[in-house]
DNA sequence: TTATTTAATCAAACAAATTGATTTAATAGA
DNA sequence: TCTATTAAATCAATTTGTTTGATTAAATAA
């Protein structure tokens, strides 16, 4: 808990603050980024010439200000390292190869149907077996492998994970040693982590909170996630739960789709629970890309379950506000992009109705960047994330991350 | 924002790990400080001749566990540092000598009525002489004076502060240039805060959150406020906001005591509007120490307040615990402590009757340990906090606290 | 009585950032 | 056109806090 620290550690630190400048701001040049980091211009010029040997970062165009010796720029190299995402769920499992500027460049979609972990595992390893067949992957550094898997895990000290929140979509999924099954046939690192989580690591470092530090990421996926990313770092709770806003109870009126005892918001955008409600009102629907059309023809019944929904999560916003005072709060996930904006645009009007105006300014709506393929490229950011992110416990003795 | 950092930074981290690991776990040996830190037996044994030059430390007896030779048990020395609290409202100004322990050695109440800055800069002047008067707190090291004010503050690069949620209740007081009136005549390291984060940072620091690096903090004072600590450092938020609790709308029944046009969780707490609701059943009342009788007296009205009080909070508790996903809840302030008692007892219940079981662990209810003097303590714990604490923002070159 | 274990510190080595000097390359102004 | 100035980048030497290795002292186990 209470660990000290060295010089070796401040080494790793500043070689990934270096790295992160370069990230947010390149192209820019090394004395822009010691004037940033506070670093002497001597020590970037190493950490540089460092992230240069690796092929990280790659060196541009000279720039030239006013007057001096003019500079030359840096940026990342995207095909300096890759990774690979899985997304995995009862009905697909989404593959996806994306470089170090989190271009996907291949992507492998299965559909499946509750598969048992044994037949996962060997769908999930052919899936990394072909994404990275290619020369050029072979050749760069290869980051690792991320999965996402629905809803909050477990993941105990044996890389046994489980499904705590809904064992009834994942039978036979419980005290799985998923990690180390992974492990046995893929020798890379491996990152596991709930899919909402993951998409918010990669809403974080790619996509629209790459420059905002304190964020509430809303995750639609089969039901509601999602994360919060607080000092820049994603904090997940003493449990692991934070920002698992499905939980949160209907306070006023309840949601036709919920059936449990114990209603929650989570149940209006269960996807499964969705489809079931508009086939009630013979609305014949599969997949999250459908709604697409219904929206835009202003389906009666699917703008119910919009706006619906929209009163749903106002409560959730609200504690979003005056329990973290959330600077930014950021939609995203498997619902399509043009319901994701309407929501974003609609929510603050909304929120500005139930909320107390003594409080100068209320958290702004975006819309996520990753759109349908939010969870699988955070899963593919996890690994990335862990070698790059200038995480402040990379300064910490207990974490092992001297070299 | 993005900064790097150097061994100078390192020498300070460290000297704060050691000295908190001597404070959370003393008598403790420097071997036994090495093993828990990861520091070097070396560095230990330099850090902690440094801690003790500065008379921060003292060393105790010797300890002798199996074999080899007995190692010197090290404790904090709360003579070895002062510093100075003061707790400013409306109705009252106390002021408190803390030494380095958190133990109060002097303290000094008055009473007042909505005093002008100008003259409650001179109470202020005049209290904190008279705190610092004897011989025993000249000769030792003064952190510093610490000031706890009421409700959300801002206060801007000039230090000038302005109350900005209750112009109301402090006339006057909008861009008060508060922070250098008093530095005029205090040369001293000042801390000015919101009376809520400062008795959080000390619940923290002393109280009931010494072990527990998340947890939200419940401030009943002049009305409601709070604090939110995660990852062991105080979170303010996006606007300084966050832990208002008081904000938060009624979502059921409202409050009879609220009369405002935007009902919100605070007007419940509001001491003040307590008091008058009170009267008008024939009770009168004046300070929180009297309203002990009241609850033991079991008195009806007090007691619909006060049942009515924990159903409002049941709401902000559950979005700590589905935000958050909090592990402890303190409650702390200025009502008498066995009501306080009352409620750290009842919430859990009452919770549990709200909550989705489908999570394992509903977050814990603490009393603080503070008691009413807990803003002033949160005060005098700023200067002390900000010398002592082993936040990783001391590594970062940004902060200036290479020294 | 001796070997072993442990605490604590002295002394030397090490490794990172810093400081100072140098080289290179551009512009501003005479 | 020439010179002074400004700025980028790196080489070389210095600084500084931690680490490593060795030593001393003090206790227990056998």
């Amino acid at each position: 808990m209470l660990t000290g620290t060295n010089l070796t550690y401040t080494k790793a630190y500043n070689f990934r603050i270096v790295f992160e400048t370069i990230r947010l701001e390149g192209p820019i040049s090394r004395a822009d980024i010691a004037r940033r980091t506070s670093l002497t211009a001597q020590t970037v010029s190493n950490i540089v010439s460092r992230l240069l040997d690796k092929s990280f970062v790659l060196e541009g165009s000279k720039l030239q200000k006013k007057r001096g010796a003019p500079s030359t720029t840096l940026e990342v190299n995207p095909e300096g390292a890759y990774s690979i995402g899985l997304d995995f769920n009862r009905d697909h499992l989404t593959g996806i190869l994306v470089d170090l500027s989190g271009n996907m460049k291949t992507k492998i979609f299965h559909e499946v149907d509750s598969l048992l972990p044994q037949q996962a595992i060997e769908l999930m390893v052919n899936t990394v077996r072909q994404l990275t067949s290619s020369e050029e992957i072979r050749n760069a550094y290869f980051c690792g492998l991320g999965v996402g898997l629905p809803g909050p895990l477990e993941i105990n000290s044996n890389n046994e994970v489980s499904n705590t929140v809904n064992p009834k979509a994942f039978p036979n999924w419980n005290n799985v040693p998923f990690g180390s099954m992974l492990k046995e046939q893929i020798h890379a690192p491996i990152f596991i982590e709930n899919n909402a989580s993951a998409a918010t690591i990669s809403e974080r470092w790619y996509g629209a909170g790459k420059n905002i530090p304190n964020f509430l990421y809303t995750f639609f996926g089969a039901g509601l996630g999602g994360g919060l990313v607080l000092n820049g770092s994603i904090y997940e709770g003493h449990n692991k739960n934070a920002g698992e806003l499905g939980y949160f109870p209907f306070l006023g009126e309840k949601s036709p789709l919920s059936d449990s005892d114990q209603p929650h918001v989570g149940e209006h955008f269960n996807l499964k629970k969705l489809y079931k409600w508009l086939n009630g009102y013979d609305v014949n629907i599969k997949r999250p890309e459908d709604l697409s059309n219904l929206y835009l023809d202003k389906h009666p019944q699917f703008m119910e379950w919009l706006n619906a929904g929209k009163r749903y999560l106002l409560p959730v916003f609200l504690a979003a506000e005056y329990m973290v005072d959330i600077e930014v709060i950021i939609l995203g996930g498997r619902l399509p992009h043009i319901i994701i904006e309407d929501m974003a645009a609609d929510l603050p009007r909304l929120l500005s109705g139930v909320r107390i105006d003594i409080k100068a300014a209320s958290p702004r709506f975006l819309s996520g960047t990753a759109g349908v393929d939010s969870a699988a490229l955070g899963a593919a950011t996890l690994p990335i994330f862990d070698l790059f992110a200038a995480q402040t416990d990379v300064l910490m003795k207990s974490n092992g991350n001297g070299g």
